[in-house]
RNA sequence: GGGCGGAUAGCUCAGUUGGUAGAGCGUCUGGUUUACACCCAGAUGGUCGGGGGUUCGAGUCCCUCUUCGCCCACCA
């Protein structure tokens, strides 16, 4: 016995802090360039250095490493490159609010200083989230570690410029674009939420500068009005079309403009007329272009109203709004005022609503771009799971509108494009230039910084040496995969596409591409449905998770949320002493028990086989009896699913496959009938090493789920000659290496059937445990008679009975099964009393009549001609012996009514 | 306004090429079987959102409606 192997009680915290350091010694999970060699390579999504941890990283990371662990044990050489993305905005935000409190602003420092701060900040919490996913058991290659901002990948944002800006790909636009008064910056598209909100429009009257009338316009914002130089009418509304040409004197700032024709004009909205404000509306600006209307700016980037605003100058946006409401009131031009339902951009970051601007940026111009993603993507180059996602990409890169790249950040990549002041000579260059190429002028660089997303377009291949030919280059890229939520689709997924199609000019066109598949995971929501907010508290940090669960638990819960079509609803109950005001504190999380309880029965199944192997026990498949031979088999089974399942990313389906194979099989049935093989002398040895074979071979399989739990144990069970030091760079068990046998399997499930029919039997007749009932079994069939004397020891322990009668009694009762279509009955010797007669007298007459109603539908199809002619015969077939098999059941039952009654 | 996804047992979700539905949790019954009560044995529980169609046969394919969620879209 070696019941000092393992500890009664699991602890995932020692046995995790374990391994973490000793996996990080050795080095395990850091990637060498062998050529040659089968490989498989990964990039993490770059979390934001000022992320941690939530629910949405841990099932991406649990995907991740999941994968990442089972191509390792296939000996294939695997690297999965961590790190973290600067995140211009977000993290500019955290030092802005730091300095504030230490009453100072960015301005006060400068550029320099602020951007030391930036930096120091980064090196004091940036790394928060890397070393949560180090407790997280992530096997990446921790040496590797990049950063967007590294001096490496500096050069290859600046390269990816400078070669877009050289091709001429990147310009400079006025136009309007997405202003985040808050953030002080441009943002692009996709930053910006579009959310319906209640919102007033109202109906102001514009004079006729002739004074012949009023035409009545509609706005939602009327602090914009102060900006308008035109009002737009349709050319083909009748109410308006004579009008045209016409001008109108703009209230409160006394201006003419003019009254013009525009198609883009709704006659059916609104009043039909729509003020136009070039300056501050992107349709607006689209009509003052066609009509050559000048664009005055009145809503300045700090939004407040700007000197071309007039007596409102110096208001904020919103006071504006108010007071020009009075202020039109008293003039009697107000007309209406309706509560108008409408979509408010507003700032992702911030949540601050954006104002349209027009300001001068710089875009890429994207339709080149575009076009090499949605080559490779009609092509089917790059497969995506669940693949609805390609057409979705599609459709996004065909309507396609240029890139605004420019943010008026200071943390971020400092655009490097130089302008000579003496001549004027503009060019955009990698190396920081100080004299004019041309005149050897004074240079000054643009000050903007570009998009954080323009740098992590380049992540897959920046973090392994890009613009450099390096030979992590040649041997890892394409990787293999990049998992992602669907949220970062387009921001991300599709522009690393594109861009390793342009900027790789080293490689193969079918080896541009940065991965050959995408693989969507599900979003995870609260249990309302709802996204998963730590502002509102219905967030669930990870590391609770991990601290009440264990790692392996939470890892293995997350895995059995991989599901391929739709989002999970992460299920959540209440304990004794949750209430409203601290709801994180007694709440508890089905899906994770269920992950901590199979750990635990992992862990209790592990040390019962230590304590019963002995010095003489290999890991060795030595079957010796049926159970022994059919546990293989189920092991082979097991094996082939897991493999398929994770080569199409079914992580919950290989979660479902290996929880029932330990738990319905393995222990529920194999080590019960060890129990009793173990006693015996003569196949003792043989029990032993096939059961230590097993649980090794199952303990590999589930490694890269559970990757602690698994090798604490493994490392004390016998292994085969030859085998690795550690269970993570072991081979991980493949089909080929297993073999099902049908014909064992078949011959177990008689041997199941007959003791769930006996126990059933028991159960019903309520019997204890400790009260034995010998078992009768009516049987004709040879074949059977032989296998159940031959399993007899098995029947007579797992069915609690002294012994087995097998008669061929055909007039027998109790609970009927089928072996091979051939009835067997199963019953126990025990007299009822009068009650429990009663009790199963109508049980009987109940399923009786169900039986007849079955019956009766079944052969109403079955005596259908169609049926017959049109259906396969084997399902013709199986029909007749379904309705065999119910009359059998039917007819003994009748007897056990009679016997009864 | 357009597109996509979901609606299956009380809850969270599976359901492979169409052959009368599964898991976990919950509920109920019985258990000190010397690995495990984070356990064991057994049971209960579903007209697969509504309607129509194709088919011998539909949770599965087609149409339609209801409803929830997500994405895209310039309606002042």
């Amino acid at each position: 016995m070696n019941e000092g192997l393992l500890p009664t009680i699991y602890d995932p915290k020692i046995v995790e802090e374990k391994w973490i350091a000793v996996w990080d010694e050795k080095k395990y999970s850091s990637a060498q360039v062998v050529p040659g060699k089968p490989r498989f390579s990964i990039t993490i999504p770059p979390p934001n250095v000022t992320g941690e941890l939530h629910i949405g990283h841990a099932l991406q990371h649990a995907i991740h490493d999941t994968l990442i662990r089972w191509q390792r044990m296939q000996g294939k050489e695997t690297l999965c490159v961590p790190g973290t993305d600067h995140a211009g905005i977000g993290t500019q935000i955290k030092v802005e609010a730091q300095l504030a409190t230490e009453g100072l602003t960015k301005h006060d420092l400068g550029r320099e200083l602020f951007l030391d701060r930036m930096w120091e900040w980064k090196e004091h919490y940036g790394g928060t989230i890397l070393r949560q996913l180090r407790r997280f058991g992530a096997s990446y290659d921790w040496d590797r570690e990049r950063f967007t901002m590294d001096a490496g990948y500096v050069k290859a944002v600046l390269t990816a410029f400078t070669h877009l800006y050289n091709k001429g790909l990147i310009y400079r636009g006025t136009r309007i674009v997405n202003w985040c008064p808050s953030c002080q910056t441009a943002i692009s598209d996709l930053e910006v939420d579009h959310e319906d909100k209640q919102g007033n429009m109202w109906h102001f009257k514009y004079p006729l500068a002739d004074g012949s009338g009023v035409i009545v316009v509609a706005t939602t914002r009327p602090e914009t009005m102060l900006g308008d130089t035109a009002v737009a009418v349709n050319p083909d509304d009748e109410r308006y079309k004579k009008l045209i040409g016409k001008k109108v004197m703009l209230p409160l700032m006394n201006r003419e403009i003019p009254i013009v024709g525009d198609a883009y004009v709704d006659m059916t909205f609104g009043t039909g007329a729509v003020k136009v404000t070039p300056a501050h509306d992107p349709n607006d600006a689209e009509i003052g272009m066609r009509h050559r209307l000048p664009a005055p700016i009145v809503i300045g980037k700090d939004g407040r109203m700007t000197e071309e605003a007039g007596e409102f100058a110096g208001f904020d946006r919103y006071d504006a709004r108010k007071a020009i409401v009075t202020a039109m009131n008293k003039l009697n031009l107000v007309t209406e005022i309706k509560e108008h339902f409408h979509a408010v951009g507003q700032c992702t970051r911030c949540k601050n609503t954006i104002e349209p601007l027009l300001s001068e940026q710089w875009y890429v111009k994207m339709e080149p771009l575009a076009k090499h993603a949605l080559d490779v993507l009609k092509a089917g180059k790059i497969a995506y799971h669940p693949d609805r996602f390609i057409k979705y990409t599609e459709d996004w890169l065909e309507n396609i509108r240029d890139w605004c790249i420019s943010r008026q950040l200071w943390w971020g990549h400092r655009i490097p494009v130089f302008t000579c002041v003496d001549c004027g000579h503009e060019f955009a260059s990698v190396e920081t230039a100080d004299k004019c190429p041309k005149c050897d002028g004074i240079l000054q660089q643009e000050d903007d910084v570009l998009d954080t997303w323009f740098s992590s377009a380049l992540w897959p291949f920046a973090v392994l040496g890009w613009p450099d030919k390096t030979p992590e280059l040649d041997y890892f890229y394409p990787t293999n995969i990049m998992i992602t939520g669907r949220d970062i689709l387009y921001l991300w997924i599709v522009r690393m596409i594109y861009s390793g199609i342009e900027y790789l000019d080293d490689k193969t066109e079918a080896d541009k591409i940065p991965y050959y598949t995408v693989y969507v995971h599900p979003t995870v929501q609260n249990f309302e449905g709802k996204r998963m907010s730590k502002s509102l508290g219905t967030g669930i940090d990870p590391m609770e998770l991990i601290d009440k669960y264990g790692t392996d638990a939470t890892r293995f819960g997350l895995c059995g949320m991989a599901t391929a079509t739709q989002d999970v609803r992460l299920q959540e109950t209440r304990e004794p002493g949750w209430n409203v005001a601290a709801p994180e504190i007694g709440r508890a999380f089905p899906t994770f028990v269920q992950g901590r309880n199979f750990a635990t029965k992992i862990w209790n199944a592990s040390r019962f086989a230590l304590m019963n192997l002995n010095e003489r026990t290999e890991a060795k498949a030595t079957p010796a009896t049926l159970a022994d031979r059919w546990i293989l088999s189920r092991l082979a089974d097991t094996v082939k699913s897991v493999n398929d399942d994770l080569d199409n990313y079914r992580l919950d389906q290989a979660t479902i496959r290996l929880y029932e194979f330990f738990w319905n099989e393995l222990c529920d049935w194999y080590l019960e009938l060890a129990k009793p093989a173990m006693r015996d002398e003569s196949i003792a040895d043989a029990t032993r090493n096939t059961l230590a074979f097993v649980l090794e071979n199952a303990l590999r399989l589930m490694h890269p789920f559970m990757p602690f739990i698994s090798e604490e144990i493994w490392q004390q069970l016998p292994h085969a000659a030859g085998a690795a030091e550690s269970i993570m760079i072991s081979a991980y068990p493949m089909p080929q290496d297993f073999t099902v046998d049908e014909a064992v399997e078949k011959e177990m499930q008689l041997v199941m059937d007959v003791i769930v029919a006996a126990r059933k039997m028991r159960a019903e007749q309520g019997l204890t445990p400790g009260q034995k009932a010998d078992i009768i079994i009516a049987v004709e069939n040879e074949q059977a008679v032989k296998l159940l004397n031959e399993n007899m020891s098995a029947i007579t322990t797992l069915g609690r009975a002294d012994k087995v009668a097998i008669t061929n009694t055909t007039d027998a009762s109790g609970e009927h099964i089928f072996w091979n279509e051939l009835p067997l009955i199963i019953n126990i010797t025990r007299e009822l009393t009068a009650e429990e007669k009663i009790k199963e007298l109508e049980k009987a007459k109940k399923e009786h009549a169900k039986l007849a109603s079955d019956i009766e539908k079944t052969e109403a199809r079955l005596n259908n001609p169609a049926f017959a002619e049109r259906a396969p015969a084997e399902v013709v077939a199986k029909t007749r012996g379904e309705i065999a098999e119910a009359k059998m059941r039917q007819a003994t039952l009748a007897d056990r009514i009679v016997a009864l009654s």
